[in-house]
This record gives structure tokens, C-alpha cells and sequence, in this order.
DNA sequence: TCTTTATTTAAGTTGACACTTAATTAAGTA
DNA sequence: TACTTAATTAAGTGTCAACTTAAATAAAGA
């Protein structure tokens, strides 16, 4: 999931359908209708995105709304944590950290 | 560089180089030895992880030293919180996410 | 300077995937 | 039972980038 997740977003169309819906739910033809793409390619895109569980779905009869699913950003932003947060760097790594710090030829 | 730092992190191989950074920094054959992949192939992705922010580079004689590089990933994650943060999202949106509480069809 | 070690750059191949148009499904309405 | 609206699935195409091997660069040692 945490894998699909990242994946969904590193395709600029499907941020920018994300961004849209910053705003509130949308149907996919309202969202498609703010793209000049075709409707079976927003429709792929929002099924990318509700497969990785940065969006979700409620169906209102022929319609489809989409929107963002916080818990799926939550959880990538802690998945993506563990690369870098201090609490979780070994000490060996924070050690250095320390020494290129004390050199100053920090970056 | 947000955009390419979310770009390198959705290949997996280029997420187990950074997971092995975790430990302190490595040369590239080092890193290379821990993969089934030829050097050419790490350090290509090592190219698009420096240049996206993500890792750090230092060269010591012939050597290369990679080691992560903190402030890339502090900037991926305020970027990404854009897209859920409950302090950055529209009046609108909020309204709607406290009717689905309300309903209980929450997910 | 010749050799070795560490690494990158060059060039080419292959698979994934973001698009397209056409066809299909699904729900509501006359 | 059509017809309309909303959306998806199917099928095909073209581009991009993750690999490969071979060649080039760069620093250090004999």
C-alpha cells in the first residue's frame, strides 16, 4: 500500500488531481472537466489513487465522488520518516552526523 | 527538486539504497555489494538520489562517500502534508469530512 | 609513466505505464 | 423497454527510464 502510495504520487497528474481535491469532493467529471485529458484517464488515475489509499470513494447513483483519504497520507508520511527522522538513525550514523557537523563541511 | 525527490523515492531499489544508508554512509561499490545489480546501475540511481536532494556526496581519493541527506527529506514531507494537513485544507473540505463523521459511513 | 582501483558515462534493449478511442456497464428517467 | 447520463473497462500506441555491457575518466601507487 505504502509502495502504491508513493508510486500515485510521483505522477504530476495525479498531484495535481489531489490538489483539486484539497478544495472538497469532486465527481470524476468534475475532475476530468479540469484537465484536458480524456475521462478514461482521470479514471485510471483515480483508481490508482484510491488502490494506493491516498483517496476515497462514495458512489451517489450514476455518480462517483471522490475524495482524499487522510489516513493514507499519514502513513506514508510516517513510512517516509524512517529514511531520515533522528530518532530513528543508528547511532553510528548519527556519530557522523556529529563529526561532519564538527567540520563544518556540512553539504 | 520536490518533484524529483518523490520521483526517486517510488523506485524500490532506490528506497533499499536509501535503507541502507540508514546505517552511515557507504561508498558506492559498498552499497553496490549489497545488491544484485552492476555498479553502473547504483550508481546511476545514486546520480538521481544526489540530484534530487535525498543523499549526499563526498569524495575521498578515488572513493565516493553517500550518506542521506536530512534536509531533502524534511522538505519532501512538509510538501506532501500540502495535500492532508487539517491546517492547510479548504473550510469546505473540513465541513464535509465532520458530515461523514457524523453519518458514520466514515470509510 | 604504467597499472590498479573506484566510479562514471555511453549506447543500446526491454518493460512499464500514461495516454488515446471504442466498447461496456450501471443507474436513473420517460 | 428504450434513452440518457456517468463512469469504467478494453485494446492499442508511444515514451520514458531501469537495466545491461563496454568504454572512459580520475586518483593513487609501483
Amino acid at each position: 500500500m505504502i509502495q502504491k502510495a508513493i508510486h500515485s504520487l510521483s505522477v504530476p497528474t495525479r498531484r495535481d488531481i489531489l490538489s483539486v481535491l484539497r478544495n472538497g469532493e469532486l465527481t470524476s467529471s468534475e475532475i476530468a472537466s479540469k484537465f484536458e485529458l480524456s475521462a478514461p484517464a482521470i479514471s485510471q488515475h483515480l483508481k490508482v489513487l484510491e488502490q494506493s489509499g491516498l483517496v476515497a470513494m462514495r458512489k451517489a447513483g450514476t455518480k462517483r465522488y471522490y475524495r482524499i483519504r487522510r489516513d493514507g497520507f499519514e502513513e506514508l508520511v510516517k513510512f517516509i520518516d524512517q529514511f531520515w527522522d533522528t530518532s530513528l538513525l543508528s547511532l553510528k550514523e548519527a556519530a557522523e552526523e556529529e563529526e561532519r557537523r564538527n567540520h563544518e563541511s556540512n553539504d
